[in-house]
This record gives structure tokens, sequence and C-alpha cells, in this order.
DNA sequence: CTCTTATTATAGGGATCCCTATTTAATTTA
DNA sequence: TAAATTAAATAGGGATCCCTATAATAAGAG
């Protein structure tokens, strides 16, 4: 009998890399060395399937970035580092490029318009964890009290899907990062950048 | 006999707001209101018809904000004037959310392929696009000439791509365009922001 | 060993996928 | 008007979609 979670782990990997319109049952219960009954009594149907592959997915791929912005660090620290990791999570070595929830199912079939409001939710939810620390920058003072926080973790939001985007174009690591760390010269009171230099960091 | 341009905008439409795999040839032919025959004498196959589309959407779409790019205004205004009109784009009231390039085919079944890498080229070509303009910015001695102008278009490329997959997910024009505020104070020598303020712009 | 209970595999239903061969209708040419 | 040409519609082929009813197998209980 198959393992729940190493049938979850197979799931994520097709729909990571073929997205859930690209990733049939067929594809499913074949990667798994199953038959269709036994995925169905399982999971439930594909979109349960994906649901839960969804949730496993970001249990794993996002507890390190989430302690980080939970730590005492600096706030631009905090970010840095959480940035840096997403970076990480985009180009995996031996994972699908770019992330699973950044930039799924944004354009999709009526059908699936459920599945859609699933990953818009679940990113909606990753903009306000962002907001949430920029809130309690505030607080302990690290940010002016009239700091637009909101607009602030829209706008690393962006970069965390531009950069999915571009993972999944086959942009690499290091790419990522010099775009992260131009990104980061947005940050209030940060140095604004005299020049953006190459090559030379 | 159906107009060509006609077709053309009723397939980008559909193609726009539900992707390549989310449309089928049957959506398209009803809402031609052609029979499949017509369909494919008129534009070949499924693929030929959406490589067609693009095109036609990219000329209709994008020629006024390459004129903004290659008008001798600052480059700094260029390029705000180029991404507000990004922003327009992706929020018109009666068409799709978002681009219909900048997150198109990102995952996609292996069969999908050569489409992902047709709209992956558009991107790589959109990116090119501003570098040039910033490579100009150097030789007319608006940037310094050391400046990575490769990192700084795909920093901005990120953005665009950002801005379109939130605006699939609802945002409105406003709060595209507050990120792109904040995102041109990465730009070289900006001032960077002392602090970000919400609600009084 | 027999019977009940799980578990797995087969087979397929009904719909839809992309695309095309063939038939019907309309138009043009002689 | 008759023949030739063009356009449109019907019909369907072969594959695949998501899902499930049924049949076969394996395991446990009496």
């Amino acid at each position: 009998m198959l393992d729940r979670d190493v049938g979850l782990d197979i799931a994520v990997r097709l729909f990571w890399e073929r997205g859930y319109e690209g990733t049939s049952t067929a594809d499913l219960t074949k990667a798994m060395g199953i038959n269709p009954p036994t995925l169905y009594s399982m999971f439930g149907s594909k979109e349960e399937l994906y649901r839960q592959a969804l949730d496993f997915s970001i249990a794993r791929e996002t507890s390190r970035r989430l302690e980080i912005l939970a730590s005492d660090l600096p706030v631009y620290e905090a970010l840095t580092l959480f940035l840096y990791d997403i970076a990480d999570g985009d180009t995996q070595p031996d994972k699908p490029r770019g992330c699973m929830v950044s930039t799924a199912v944004l354009q999709h079939a009526e059908e699936n318009a459920s599945v859609a409001q699933m990953t818009a939710a679940l990113r909606e939810a990753s903009v306000q964890t962002l907001k949430a620390r920029f809130d309690r920058a505030i607080e302990e003072g690290e940010l002016p009290p009239q700091t637009d926080t909101d607009t602030l973790a829209r706008f690393y939001g962006a970069i965390i899907q531009g950069m999915s985007a571009q993972a999944c174009d086959g942009a690499c690591n290091a790419r990522l990062k010099r775009l992260i760390d131009l990104a980061l010269t947005a940050w209030p009171g940060s140095a604004a950048p005299r020049a953006v230099r190459r090559g030379d960091t």
C-alpha cells in the first residue's frame, strides 16, 4: 500500500512542474504506481489532491523562511534572508523551477475557478505574513509609524512572483539574488544605490 | 466569412483570460461562430493560432509603451510612463486581468513545451528591450557607465510580472501604481525613500 | 478450510481533447 | 441553365479527460 506522504511528494513534484491543468490523473497514478481507484480513495479527487499537495509542499518549503520572519533579527536582515531563502527555493537542483504557489493558476479554464481562488488565497496569506512582520517593525521602532506596510509587502510579493516566473524561464540563483539586492534598495531609509554595478559584488 | 482580425481578437480574449491549456478549440470556434474546419483552414492549428494571437495582441497593446521608450524623454521618466502604461494594460475595464504574456505558460504539460518556449522568448525579448533603453541611457550620460543594466532590466521585468500576477488576483490600478512608485526608488541615484507613506500621495 | 473483510486491478462510462474526411450548400464561371 | 469552384456544416476518429462500477486478488477471522 502506498504511503500517503510518498504519494503527496510525487503529486507535489508533478503539480509544481506542470501546474494543475497540465497534470492529469493518469500522470499522477502512473508516477505513484497505483491505480485510479486507489488515488481516489486516498485523496478524494484531483482538486482535493492538489489542495493537499499545496499544504504538504508549503509546510515543507516555507518553515525555514517563516522562522526567519518570526525571529528577533532586525527587519531588514530578516527580509533579506527571507528573500534569499525564496530564491534558493526557486532554484533547487533536483526540483522544478520557480515556486509552486507564487505563479500558479493565474490563467485557467472556467471550470477551474475554485482552484485558482485557492492559490490566490495562499498568495494573499503570504503577503499578509510579510505585512505583519513590517507592522511589527513599526511597533518596535524599526520603521516610521506611517509606513505603508501594505504596499511594502505587495512590492516584495511582486519580487517573489517575478523571481518565480524568471526561475521558470531558466534564471539561475545568482541572477535572482542580484534582483533581490536591487529590490532591497527600495527599503525605506536604506541607502539608495548611487550606481548598480555589474559583476563586482 | 469570418474576418481574420475579428477572429484573432476573439482568440486573444480567450487565451488571455484562460491561458493556452485552459482554452479549447471548441471554446474558440464557438466564440468565433465558426466550425472547426474553418478555424483550421484560417489559422493552421491551436498552437499556430496562439502564436498569431500573441503577435496580434502585442502589436496592439505594446505600441504606446514602446514609443515611450523610443522617445527622447529622460530615461527615468520614460521608465515611469512605461510601467504606468503596463499597469493600465493589466487593469483595463473590459479586458482580462493582467498581461497575456508576462505570466503565461509558466507551468505546463510536457506536450506544450514548445508553447512555453514561445512565451519565454517573448518575455526575454521584453527584458532586452528595457536593457537596450538603459544601455542607451549610459551612452547619453544618464547612467554611470558601469551600471548593471541587465539586472536593472530584469528587476523591472520582475515588477512587471508581479503586477500581472497581482492583477490576475484582483489588484486595482492604483495599487499597482503604488507598487511602481516604490520600485522606482530602486533606480540608481534616485532619492531613497526616507519613508513609504500610506494614503497621502 | 471457509467465510468475511480489505485491498488492488480491470474495464469502461460519459465527456472532452485536437483535428480532419466527407458531405452539403452557396457562389461563380462558362 | 449546367458545370466548376468555393465555402460551410456535419459527422466522427482516435486519444485523453476525470472518475467509478465491477471483478479479481489477498489478507484476516472463525
